[in-house]
DNA sequence: GCCCGGTTACTCGGATATATAGTGTCCGAGTCCGATGGG
DNA sequence: CCCATCGGACTCGGACACTATATATCCGAGTAACCGGGC
């Protein structure tokens, strides 16, 4: 039970694409240079933030990618269900079903399975932490505990 | 991202276990017929348990796995940390020291990774939501719903 | 000088290999129960 | 008849294959910019 590492990539790359200059598309290649990732890996995720419409794609010469929306309407629970998919995180397989308990009465009723009922709550305290949390929020902490952060990856935006 | 099935089936082992009488100590292969589950690989997931001290395993012959603890004191989270292990969902691979970006100084004074922080808050949600559910509350919920499914359950493991 | 078409180089996009973790299975070490022989 | 001992069978325990997922990579399709020629 690991979260891929493609979305620690890809909201510092959302956080990397909000500081460019209005909205100017940055190509994969420049966001792979800049945090040492492998180029071809992280365009398969950027990928992913384009059809989930996260992300636009601007194909041909001096194109690459910029966001689709705002910073403010980009929470880390949209970054995850893009990267990792819409899966939950515990599935039920039905166990209560199968085997000597099923033949006795477990299933009982059609009441939903206790044990995916819990699950699920705990899951869904989490995704809604996430839900909560914007890549605006993130840039806002930024620029109070570490505002040459910003302006550094700004600077080297601006270059290209 | 997904939560292994062994975590749901030791819930549910350790709801049938906290039926058995007394504490008597129930069979991997008996536990492996009532819920329809591979016999051996169940048995493996169940030593990953023994080992956390949340079962205790009596060897030889009419031996078995029973509760080490009273079922108030198994949490949801015990389980799932005895099954999947202790790390993190979200592992911070510190992409910020890596790169061109690295190079400018974007770790900034060794302040902890912002993204680490945020996720690590929504996963502490989930945990916290874990820890404060136990077997106990869980075969509660089924006996005022269900009250049926327990009863089945404690009978089949009397005749054994 | 201005406009149009072809070329070119660069971009994303999906199809293709490799590494890692999860799933499933097997056989050996240890232990208790029961039968058996002796006292 | 009671007890100690031996044998046996059953249990868990860890070591060994197989499968699915995640990771990493490559080459092709598409597009915008650029250059050259024509008007």
């Amino acid at each position: 039970m690991k979260m891929g590492a493609g979305v620690e990539w890809m909201v510092h790359a959302c956080i990397t694409l909000a500081c460019a200059p209005a909205g100017a598309p940055v190509q994969a290649g420049a966001l792979a240079e800049f945090h040492g990732l492998p180029k071809a890996y992280l365009a398969k995720q950027l990928q992913s933030l384009v059809r989930a419409g996260i992300l636009r794609s601007t194909p041909g010469v001096q194109g690459g990618f910029s966001l689709a929306r705002t910073a403010g309407e980009i929470s880390l629970m949209d970054i995850v269900v893009a990267v990792e998919g819409p899966a939950d995180l515990f599935q039920c397989t039905g166990i209560r079903d199968n085997g000597v308990g099923a033949q006795l009465g477990m299933t009982s009723g059609r009441l939903p399975c206790i044990v995916q009922i819990e699950m699920s709550k705990a899951e869904m305290a989490m995704r809604k932490a996430l839900a909560a949390r914007t890549i605006a929020h993130l840039i806002e902490s930024l620029d109070s505990g570490a505002p040459k952060v910003l302006g550094v990856t700004r600077e080297w935006l601006q270059a290209l």
